[in-house]
DNA sequence: CGGGTTCTGTACCGCTTGGTCAAGAACCTG
DNA sequence: CAGGTTCTTGACCAAGCGGTACAGAACCCG
């Protein structure tokens, strides 16, 4: 019963990379060979370190629970019920928009993005999303010519707000969320409603 | 010059299947084998009506949005801005949860689902969001309990529209929007609270 | 009916995917 | 140094991917 040879990579750098990989392209997306390079190591070491592909996007999300997502725990510590809400709102923001980070947040990214080859596909449907909204704020940049909106509202981020919105509902539908919570969500959503 | 030999299928009705298929299994989740199947034609005649898989997905999406996502159009004609945004929001949630088509929005689902043999691993990032948002819940449970939020207020649905509002900031930072932008959004969003 | 045209069905292509086998290198312990 | 253990390397696998070639069937027009 002897040592063996030693791992020549940092099993947590390596999962960073991953981490990073699968953040960016999604988990279908990611190849074994993206992944691989990414990592600096070749396949049966990542076989033998992590398991298989699902086994070592597991553990990938793991540690983005655990470096990333902390405004997720870091919420629940908050003073005030507002508070948390607000940690949490600020926290997916930053988290989604760091520097050298992908955009968006692992667990929707992981889905939502897609392989290199499929990029033209994904600006498409970024760009449908996009149109969307632009229409919502051209009719509210009229609303408010027209007075039906308080002048020191701004229509691009009412616009934003309402579309973000059906988004996370989309998510959430997705994730089976019955139809009359998802209407309790909305006359939430639109308690927010500029005075 | 003749006539030639009439297809036979409706390009219409193979075109609605292929949306299913695609809102159901993603973009590239969605094989070739599964799209000819639902669509109840061959390879050939596929690529001899519609292109390639990605000219096929754009028609798709293009039928999509006629067919489905009307509350899109239908919000921009509404006589006054909150009206809009509310028929946007309640057009979200009654496509996204309709009996007999895929639960979300295809724009969104496309890229979140995934093939068949990644169910695991998507039910994985459901659990997690599910989990992020239950720890809110519970938050807000003992917020209620302490007098920190209205004695009126449901904290189910309260951590419901956090968690939608930070999924909703997620696609967009994915979409590119900024920082800056994200943080207003918020800003609008916790207006809603409960006084 | 014959010629031209377009669709359908089968079989196939090259390529990439996730995953593994077997050989050799590098280490620890005795 | 010898034996055992573990890692690295490169080649390899079956299966599935998107896409196509080709032959035959079904139609329209003259």
């Amino acid at each position: 019963m002897a040592g063996g040879r030693p791992r020549e990579f940092d099993v947590e750098v390596a999962l960073d990379q991953a981490v990073r990989v699968f953040w960016q392209r999604g988990y279908e997306g990611a190849a074994l060979s993206d992944l691989t390079e990414a990592m600096g190591i070749n396949r049966p070491s990542l076989y033998a370190a992590f398991g298989n592909k699902e086994s070592l996007f597991r553990k990938a999300l793991e540690r983005y629970t655990d470096r990333q997502a902390v405004h997720v725990r870091d919420a629940l510590g908050c003073p005030t019920a507002r508070a948390a809400a607000e940690r949490m709102l600020r926290g997916a923001v930053e988290v989604s928009t760091q520097a050298d980070c992908p955009a968006g947040c692992l667990s929707l990214q992981a889905g939502l993005a897609m392989s290199e080859d499929a990029v033209a596909t994904r600006e498409r449907l970024a760009d449908w999303r996009r149109t969307g909204e632009a229409g919502l704020r051209e009719r509210f940049e009229r609303a408010r010519d027209e007075g039906d909106l308080p002048a020191g509202t701004d229509p691009g981020d009412l616009a934003k707000f309402v579309v973000a919105v059906a988004q996370g509902i989309s998510v959430q539908a997705a994730d089976g969320v019955g139809r009359e919570q998802l209407h309790r969500l909305v006359d939430l959503a639109l308690t927010a409603w500029p005075a």
